[in-house]
DNA sequence: ATAATGACATGTT
DNA sequence: TAACATGCCATTA
C-alpha cells in the first residue's frame, strides 16, 4: 500500500464534526515528517475523502488552489457543525482530532 | 539513478 | 507572541 493510499484511508476515518492536521495524518500514516506529502496526496487523489477536514497546524486552511476554494471548505466545515472564523481559522483545541487517542489501536490500518 | 516539487511542521530569531 | 527560514519524505520528471 502506497503512502498516499494510507493517507486517503486515514482521512476517511476522521470523525464527523472533527478536523485534523497534515502532521497528524502523516504520523498516523507512518511518516511523522511527511506532512507535505499529505497535501500532495489530497490534491491528486481526493476521492470521496473529506479533505475539508484536513487543515494545517495553525488550524488555518492553507489551500491556495483555486480549484479548492477556502470558501468551499469553510462551508463544508460549517455543515459538519464546526465553527470557522471569518479568517478561516478553526479551533483545534475543540475540533482537533489526533487519531482517536482513547480507542486508538486502529492506527495500524494495515501493513 | 538523480534532481526538483509540494494543500506542512518545527525551531530560532 | 508573531514572523522567517530550513528541513523532511514520498512521488514524479
Amino acid at each position: 500500500m502506497n503512502f498516499k493510499d494510507r493517507v486517503i484511508q486515514i482521512v476517511k476515518k476522521i470523525p464527523y464534526g472533527r478536523v485534523t492536521t497534515y502532521g497528524t495524518i502523516a504520523t498516523l500514516a507512518g511518516v511523522p515528517r511527511g506532512a507535505r506529502l499529505v497535501g500532495g496526496v489530497l490534491h491528486f487523489n481526493i476521492d470521496d475523502a473529506p479533505w475539508h477536514r484536513v487543515i494545517n497546524r495553525h488550524g488555518f486552511i492553507s489551500t491556495k488552489c483555486l480549484e479548492h476554494p477556502k470558501a468551499l471548505q469553510k462551508t463544508l466545515l460549517q455543515q459538519e457543525g464546526i465553527v470557522v472564523n471569518k479568517d478561516f481559522m478553526v479551533d483545534l483545541r475543540k475540533y482537533g482530532w489526533f487519531g482517536d487517542e482513547k480507542h486508538l489501536g486502529d492506527s495500524q490500518l494495515e501493513k
